[in-house]
DNA sequence: TATGAATGAGCCTTCATTCAT
DNA sequence: AATGAATGAAGGCTCATTCAT
């Protein structure tokens, strides 16, 4: 098992708690494992977080606080750029912030992991920062479908969802895809190469979506 | 804790393990709850399976099993039948192995679970039953694509990508999706209304996406 | 694990517990391997026996019979014959029921099994089988003493512990004896070696055992 | 079950398996009778231990240790003493290393226990403590050998084996010189009587062995 | 006479949690 | 602020035994 030291206590148990959750999940991870690696004892993260679970929202809180900080849904994008640039930037962040390696590797994981087995924790995180995503998701698929339908529509949300839904696929089916296309690799070249495939294809999709039928 | 009685102990056991795993994780669930509900003692587990690991690949080919045989991916379609409608029943029937309800809700579940944290069952459901879906959905999107992509190309992969991650993504974002937008209901119709969506989006996309970039 | 076949199923278990038994002792040694290993159901031992104990206690008094059947302490010496060579045979095929191998190989195994943690079997052993085996030592003691003890004498006692004592070391310490020296082996020509060893070694005690001290 | 309090909870669970262990085998005894008896609780041998087999382990370093402090093979005699006096020495230690009751009764029966039954401490054991216990008997019988046979012959090996056999006897088979001879006590007088006849039939065997066969 | 299935008690181990320092 | 030791509740698994056939 691997050893780390940086920042006091508390924060290497975040980190340590990160890495360790993401891989195995909340339940296999075990408090053991998680104060080895931050090396600091046993009962610090009942010092410091009241139990587990106490861990585990405070993480959940700083993978969403910090992947979103890392790899902003714009990228640094004006808010009046071009909606195909927007859609870009947006499919983009989402996966660097699942696949992106780095320190914080496991703020995507995480993120994921909550949506799919939600706590909770789930309220907050909706609230706080799903929610916003969501908005910004179906004004870019309102804006591109520009056939009249507006963000709170049906047909919008139907959209993004067909736009989150390319994006946390890799993610979800990492292992499969790896065995049905070796080829395929989650570095830089590649994710962006992923990134820019969703976005031609839900362009594509949205510039040319027939009317809607009529409920 | 739900009790019932069904069927001989060993079924009884698969279909208690599924309810049960399906809803908590393997980790989570334990073999007394699983045994419990079964009405069947905690050692035949062991008779039957050998350990908890041999109950779980049981499970899982029966919930691939049981999934492609109750809605299998052409729903019955002659394979002559116009590509639109084809990627249509394979889009509706993915929906309802994950979605459908009635006696084996867990399939879909036990399926999606092994694809994102697999373990050493993979590879046999892999090339059993993963691969020739697979097959055919970048068939379907060659067919629809009608620009001499073949199947075996990257951008047939690609697209199939595309649609699969649209069909999974209900599923693995149900939480949160119940909270963005309460109307949307997983019954027969909200089902197949989503199928509709996901299929029109998918052939706008097929029908129009530009040629491909050069490498 | 090893199979066979031979005789009845009775017969059989008793030799697959015989072997079983012997090597990994009573409670390390369970009902399905025996069964496994004499080709019959795990119930047959409770059919056959009552039980577990059952099954041992008939085991046991298998051992005790077979074993002194096969070897028996004269070895189909006259009762008449030189003391020294009753003695001999007394030592040799003590070592022979413990060590020798064969079908019943298991038999001394046991036999030194029950001696050292002894079940409620015991009494019956001791007064059937033990006491003559004593008994006749303690003649042999005396007669080679020579100096007017008699067999119930403590001192013919004594010296018979030391007799049975050297018989019954090398089995006990089997493993210790590999290591300190790996020359010695226990097939037909060590065996024998010993067994003059430990007859010369006694014989010279009991001729020169200086008189008792006084109480 | 009987419960005493003595030491830290590390020590108590080392007195409590020595007693039980020694007493039903190592299988047999159960961890929660150990810390039933210890006053710990069942995850105190986890913690201090790892699991069973190491509290087994270390079981066996302390009895082997301890057994050698209290009761050392020369038991004081200074090194120069007569060959007869040691060797008297020798039989006596490891009498009452086996037979000696008090706080540590349980070492002797470990140490047999453990030659009998090995378990993969056998190797550490036999370096450490069982040569160097070889090699001052082989020593002891050339001594009193006197024909020119050395310690590292086989002659002095079998002759010690002799020597250790008696001595090993009656803790061997306990139960049936109970029966066999209920006047004998294993108190001290006992103890001291016994070592003398041991003493005294193996100088005798020894000083009188006839010359070695040629092979 | 014999069997495959089923049972319940019990075992070793693991884990989150707490306590005394 | 932090620690090493200790705790009690489960959890998975094993085993001798019994039942229905």
């Amino acid at each position: 098992m691997e050893r780390f030291v940086a920042g006091d206590t508390k924060s290497r148990l975040i980190d340590a708690a990160g890495r360790i959750i993401s891989e195995k999940g909340f339940k296999a991870a075990t408090v053991r494992d998680i104060c080895r690696m931050a090396e600091a004892n046993v009962a610090a993260v009942h010092y410091h977080f009241g139990d587990k679970e106490g861990l585990y929202k405070a993480l959940l809180e700083e993978a969403f606080e910090l992947g979103l900080k890392r790899y902003p849904p714009d990228l640094g994008l004006a808010p009046n750029a071009p909606a195909e640039e927007r859609l870009f930037a947006f499919v983009h962040s989402f996966l660097l912030r699942m696949l992106g390696g780095g320190r914080y590797a496991w703020c995507g994981k995480l993120m994921a992991m909550e949506l799919h087995e939600p706590t909770q924790a789930l309220d907050h995180l909706v609230a706080r920062y799903i929610t916003p995503l969501s908005r910004l998701l179906r004004h870019l698929a309102a804006d591109l479908l520009n056939d009249g339908t507006r963000p709170e529509d049906d047909r919008a949300f139907f959209c993004a969802m067909s736009v989150a839904g390319q994006c946390q696929h890799i993610f979800r089916n990492r292992a499969v895809i790896d065995k049905l296309c070796p080829d395929f690799k989650t570095d830089e070249a590649g994710i962006a190469a992923l990134a820019r495939h969703i976005t031609e294809f839900s362009i594509s999709a949205l510039r040319h979506l027939p009317p809607a039928h009529k409920a």
